[in-house]
DNA sequence: TTCACTGCAAAACGTTTGCATGTAT
DNA sequence: ATACATGCAAACGTTTTGCAGTGAA
């Protein structure tokens, strides 16, 4: 079984309606390569080349859904450019350039021991699955 | 020489005009405590004790010319909370709280060996003066 | 005197909402 | 048949912009 079928049988198990519109958003974020990710509005955009309409409104409110059911996570990546991706994404650390503002994906597994070190001072439990920091990027350095 | 007076030399050395509405923003954010960090908004209250009029959009372009030369810091706090301060602040993490929103200071000494690690595997050059790191808080886990 | 800077009001932006209609179950 | 979900348009809050007027140098 695939990620969108997975999802969707999630729904359907809590009693949520599967539409058309919800199919072909969770199709847009399941179709992505390995570590992409979308902004509503790029969701919007993917799931107009199917069908002419669906309303942007509807984008929204489905994302709002798959993020509280825990389906999708939605990612910060600073301003105000937020990302969506379906949880299946392993952990990993997004490095946005401040400068040209590409993100490039980066392992994050350095972070574990940071995790055990909030949590031991801070009693902070953070959220590593999905961070993001920023700063210059190798082609930006001049 | 202190921090306010140090931001207008450099600005009069670049040729900028002091304005009342200029002093009155980069007093206030200069003056607050420690670690602390204001909005936009926040700033443009703050000014407004002082006198009863200086423009929301003057607040914000002040900024942008702040960031921009360097003298202050554009924080992201994750959504669409952003704050600044001077760019004297210590390096130190912000602990946001999913939950209750509270923002918590942290060390950030422990992020240096990230700062490397990224660096040499990726050559990115990570801004880790003012990072911001989502979770849940102490008080919020029951 | 000059032109960078400001205030104002309007526009832009992404997101959210109320309500009538449509449709998955 | 019954709500749940959608489309539409209007509302929203924050940030940006155009332009005429002001004031720091």
């Amino acid at each position: 079984m695939n990620d969108i079928d997975q999802i969707i049988e999630t729904l359907r198990g809590k009693q949520f309606r599967i539409t058309p519109q919800r199919e072909l958003i969770i199709r847009a974020l399941a179709d992505v390569d390995e570590d992409d990710h979308l902004t509503a509005e790029e969701i919007h955009k993917r799931v107009q080349v199917h069908t002419s309409a669906v309303n942007i409104a509807t984008v929204y409110r489905t994302l709002d859904m798959l993020v509280e059911e825990g389906l999708v996570s939605r990612i910060d990546l600073g301003g105000d450019k937020e990302v969506f991706a379906t949880v299946h994404h392993g952990m990993h650390m997004h490095l946005v350039c401040r400068q040209c503002g590409h993100v490039l994906d980066a392992d994050a597994q350095i972070l574990r021991d940071v995790g055990q070190y909030l949590f031991s001072e801070y009693e902070f439990v953070a959220d590593l699955e999905h961070i993001s920091l920023f700063g210059i990027c190798a082609n930006c350095q001049q």
